[in-house]
DNA sequence: CAGTGGTCTAGACCACCTA
DNA sequence: AGGTGGTCTAGACCACTGC
């Protein structure tokens, strides 16, 4: 089989189940083949294969029976909308059926405040690159994202950025570090007239605040988020498989 | 009923290495062993280490760099401190600093309702285990939870049920079945009056309101969960780590 | 009983980092 | 250049399931 270098077998094997899968060629609910007939057919040793199954059953795609075999998650539909990442906000939107845009209002160049300053390592007044970012699902405003990256860590002019991008891939492109975790806290909050001036809805709603801090492999803290997200219009869910 | 199961070497593997963390034989941002050293020193093969290690790794608990080593994230306290499964409200607690403890003030027997019913593929009318649980954090009380699992499930008497457990403890004990997998929904709510009865706190306030269905291998809907949390006591946090 | 997934081993080669 | 993690292989034995 064809080898294409820059993925490895273990994640093409991945992708061409998945396929399968999406494609109807393995029903859910149904059996698909074993370990080794998989390794045989697609000529990769059994470890491999089982190496990409056992990233689909972390997703809750796929459930291993020993003794048995793998079946298909008659749920695989409502779980492949699940599976997009937390902080992957378009990815988010299109889960949840709608087509999603971004609408990028502020990109500046500013001083941190003492509490940013506090969380990313920085000295007061320090200057940060601010984005702020609505996404919309249908054109309707259903979640506004406040991001700051050090600006120092920038490594491409200010004006090259594309804010349509994730945060993620933001950092990666301009400032050629990777994030290598996150941890994002969950709250409930009052849709504040500050926010319902960019999302709408009732005065009186509530709305979820996500607070994301980003950090580098050298365990530094590279970028904050503040997301307000409408829930009244888009699920935020999670999915557990359990081995 | 003796339920000796020998945990994996991998898993002992993991062990080790998590008590070597916490008790600072291997010190938050410091190198620990390589692959090799680790398979020389617990005597398994290099493969079993890995597999310890992608689990610390994808907790985010250790940060990997290829061609130079394996290190321990400085902010391991903290993330340790976040890894508590979103399900385990006692352990969630416990992570928050709490001394975490509960308060059963319901356990009834009693029809679906409709919407139950469609949750758990019954019929209107079936059946129910209805438990009603409040979590305290230091005796004060800051998680509500709704569970109901058909009551045809159940393997053992309802009154040999102890509510102190987890739900997926308390299905794997009275039902001897195994949960595959969750699916939570999160939203924000304002705090109504019936539930403020049972958190306290401020009328005006809001909470975080999760809703989960969890599932069987057979891919059966097995119970249902309302949680109601009182975000402003307890953090709900994750940990996303990437490879 | 045969077949499945679960686990473990030993060895190999590679890409990458530091020196 | 030497060591590290990243990947892959081939083979083995076990525990469990369904027939």
């Amino acid at each position: 089989m064809d080898i294409i270098q820059t993925k490895s077998i273990a994640e093409q094997v991945d992708e061409i189940l998945l396929k399968r899968i999406r494609e109807g060629v393995y029903l859910a609910g149904s059996r698909i083949p074993s370990e080794s007939d998989l390794s045989d057919e697609l000529g990769v040793s059994r470890a491999t294969i089982r190496t990409a199954l056992a990233k689909l059953s972390a997703n809750g795609m796929i459930i291993r029976k020993q003794g048995d075999g793998t079946y298909v998650n008659v749920r695989v539909q409502e779980i492949m909308a699940h599976t997009g990442s937390l902080w992957d906000l378009s990815q988010l939107i299109e889960n949840n059926g709608y087509t999603p845009s971004i609408r990028s209002t502020l990109m500046e160049r500013r001083s941190a405040t003492e509490k940013e300053a506090l969380s990313l390592a920085l000295e007061p007044g320090d200057e940060l690159l601010s984005l702020r970012r609505l996404f919309l699902a249908d054109q309707q405003p259903v979640v506004l994202a406040h991001n700051v990256i050090p600006f120092s860590l920038l490594r491409e002019p200010m004006e090259n950025i594309d804010a349509e991008l994730p945060i993620r891939e933001i950092f990666e492109r301009y400032c050629h570090q990777k994030i290598a975790f996150a941890v994002t806290d969950i709250r409930s909050a009052l849709l504040e007239p500050e926010i319902l001036e960019f999302l709408g809805g009732k005065a009186s709603g509530v709305i979820l605040h996500l607070q994301v801090a980003f950090y580098g492999k050298n365990n530094l803290p590279l970028a904050l988020g503040e997301i307000y997200f409408n829930d009244s219009i888009l699920r935020l869910s999670l999915v557990q498989a359990w081995s």
